[in-house]
DNA sequence: GCCCAGGTATAAA
DNA sequence: TTTATACATGGG
């Protein structure tokens, strides 16, 4: 392997510990010299961070313009969005200082949402054996990886098809999701520009995507930072955090908010530790 | 064995 | 309309 490759200054705005293992994504393997080795949106990268770079191995600049640029979200400011977040509220503002690093990635829509299909009552390390299984024997084989297998790939398949993967309850509703999504019935392009309400009422109609999992496919897949994909977790740290907030009151931010919150409660769990049962909020 | 995992569909109250 | 339970699987 060459020292080639498209080299990123690390700055506050962008850690990659804190955007890759935050829960968004489960196709970046760590390495056992801390390095990233992944493939997304069809492409393998290697990722080495040192203190004052990061690397991204092989790189050439046109695949960084095309593929890299856009898929780390380069051109958006993350570091203003964190200032206006913090001066919503001075949890927020400590969950922000906690990981702020932490970006949404632009992910492909069709792999994120059957992604948070397996991720419903699960567990991060069996999602990512699920998601691996699933491209290794449907997915293309490019080199060490297998590209994530098209919705029209899937749409074709059985429930027994899919026994291999292991995922449970969970296989009837990947193959709604690609039905759905290759017959035309879910357009994802479409819910870029849709209502947000509009665009979760359509992902809801796949058999096995509720809320929650919709809304994880409108931020991560589809880069609506309004959508706030809160979970039975989420709303207890949020209603011990912030009593007297909703989502809407972070405004367009509100997933990165609660990326914020939720990387910051997970590893302070003390903070909610006296609200042992669910409380809804609006 | 028991509990739980960034939920959802379904039945029952 | 709200609340309870089953659902597949595997790690701690």
């Amino acid at each position: 392997m060459t020292n080639a490759g498209i080299e990123l200054p690390v700055t506050k705005d962008f850690d990659l510990a804190q955007t890759l293992n935050c829960g968004q994504c489960f196709r970046w393997n760590t390495q056992p010299d801390g390095s990233y080795l992944g493939i997304a949106l069809g492409h393998v990268l290697h990722i080495i961070e040192t203190d004052r770079t990061v690397l991204l191995a092989d790189c050439t600049e046109q695949e960084f313009r095309q593929i890299w640029c856009d898929y780390f979200d380069c051109n958006f400011d993350y570091g203003q969005v964190r200032d206006t977040l913090a001066h919503c509220d001075p949890v927020l503002a400590q969950a922000a200082r906690f990981a702020p690093g932490m970006r949404i990635l632009r992910q492909d829509p069709w792999e994120t949402l059957v992604s948070f299909i397996i991720s419903q009552n699960n567990n991060i390390p069996r999602i990512t054996g699920i998601v691996d299984r699933l491209c290794n024997l449907f997915g293309e084989s490019l080199g060490e990886f297998s590209s994530f297998p098209t919705a029209e790939r899937l749409a074709n398949l059985t429930e027994n098809d899919l026994a291999p993967l292991r995922s449970g309850f969970r296989a009837k509703y990947i193959l709604s999701a690609a039905q759905h999504v290759a017959s035309g019935n879910v357009e994802l392009a479409a819910l870029r520009t849709m209502s947000i309400d509009e665009a979760r009422q359509k992902l809801m109609t796949i058999h096995g995507v509720g809320p929650k999992v919709a809304e994880c496919a409108l931020l991560y897949g589809l880069h609506r930072l309004e959508a706030f994909p809160m979970d039975v977790w989420m709303k207890r740290a949020m209603a011990t955090l912030f009593p007297n907030k909703t989502p809407t009151d972070f405004g367009e931010y509100a997933g990165i908010a609660q990326q914020y919150i939720f990387h910051y409660s997970r590893n302070n769990p003390q903070l909610f530790e006296n609200s042992k049962q669910t409380v809804a909020i609006k």
